[in-house]
DNA sequence: CCTTTCTCTGACCGATCGGTCAGGATCTGA
DNA sequence: TCAGATCCTGACCGATCGGTCAGAGAAAGG
């Protein structure tokens, strides 16, 4: 009796991470799944309450590790709470840069859900930690940036390997926050400079 | 016989534009548009040939503008292309980020499609540039979160008047991209595979 | 007036979606 | 051997999708 579901839950659970890679989650049909699989449509049923489920077993690695972050975070502010948000993110980026990718791009609509909706939550306060001290508009442009990018790039990261793609991502983190409210000696980009 | 269609047409084009700046392309079904237009289903498909042509007369602009900016910087190298290409970028972004916002992250799945075929060349064509002289890894992951980024991200800067998105994101393109391997400059982190 | 052209509608089509259901295998324990 | 739990299937459901079609209604021109 020890036996709950053999093998078959978990070749189905990768088998639709697979899926949602390649053709995102709206773009993924449980018969996709199934064809993957090599099974019915209703044998996924039968180990799934739903799509939704499956994605939501997919996200939960992800989702818990955002969630400690977010407790992390709230605990501290100014440019303690940018640098650890940035590392942190940068972290569950990397880590889980596979189930990121297999939202591609479709985190408005999802989390619009309300089983998602502390999600939307927490990345809201993520960038306003992001934001950093200054608080301008230039460095709430930049938090936007760099957590869109990192987000909706890692898709792209899946060949690179986690020891070459963290110091990447985190300088380019370092970079791209506005990291105080003091004037830096470089000066900023226009058009007119000499060529 | 000089009346055409008459005013509907426009006001198609701009209840589509509407609903897929909230819904997404896929997300937004010809019947969602026909309600917000106040007609019928049948009546948005006699003055477009299907939903894919009210999508490609949306990006008739942007993407006009975006096979314009490849060629400029096809006829450039190095610095110089990485340059024209983020300055380039950041214009089109400020410029029609509107229309790239309806297109909510769906870029991978639409950029797939035959018909917006050339695009997926032209962005890998941008990123290369934007990697620029440097040409390592984290040039090429740099210029990669600063893409995505812009395209996702400039769907939350509707509120920001152009003549302050503009530099925002000039300043953080500026900052996040490797501008070059010469000497002077500050070292590039953790890279040794120069000779 | 009638005819033609343009604009638009409601009904309808086939396909596909997520999900349900009755029941057939298969296995387990007594 | 039989009973019951487990695993899985094919058939089916209602909803919705993009798209088609015959024809109604209005306008224009003779």
């Amino acid at each position: 009796m020890i036996r709950r579901t053999p093998r078959t839950h978990g070749e189905i659970l990768a088998a639709a991470a697979r899926r949602f890679a390649v053709t995102g989650y709206k773009g993924t049909s449980l018969q996709d799944i199934a064809r993957e699989v090599g099974c019915s449509k209703a044998a996924v049923l039968y180990h799934f309450a739903g799509k939704e489920a499956l994605l939501a077993e997919l996200m939960a690695g992800p989702i818990s590790v955002l969630c400690e972050l977010d407790e992390r975070i709230s605990a501290l502010t100014g440019a303690a709470a940018q640098r650890v948000a940035a590392e942190g993110f940068v972290d569950l980026a990397v880590r889980f840069r596979g189930e990121i990718a297999l939202l591609r791009g479709e985190f408005p609509e999802l989390l619009a859900q309300p089983a998602f909706a502390h999600i939307q939550r927490i990345s809201e306060r993520l960038i306003e930690a992001m934001t950093g001290p200054d608080g301008g508009q230039d460095a709430r442009v930049a938090a936007l940036v760099l957590l869109a990018g990192i987000a909706e790039g890692c898709g792209a990261f899946a060949d690179i390997p986690d020891e070459e793609l963290r110091p990447a991502l985190l300088a380019v983190a370092q970079r791209v926050l506005v990291t105080a409210a003091p004037p830096p000696p470089r000066p900023t980009l226009d058009h007119q400079h000499q060529d």
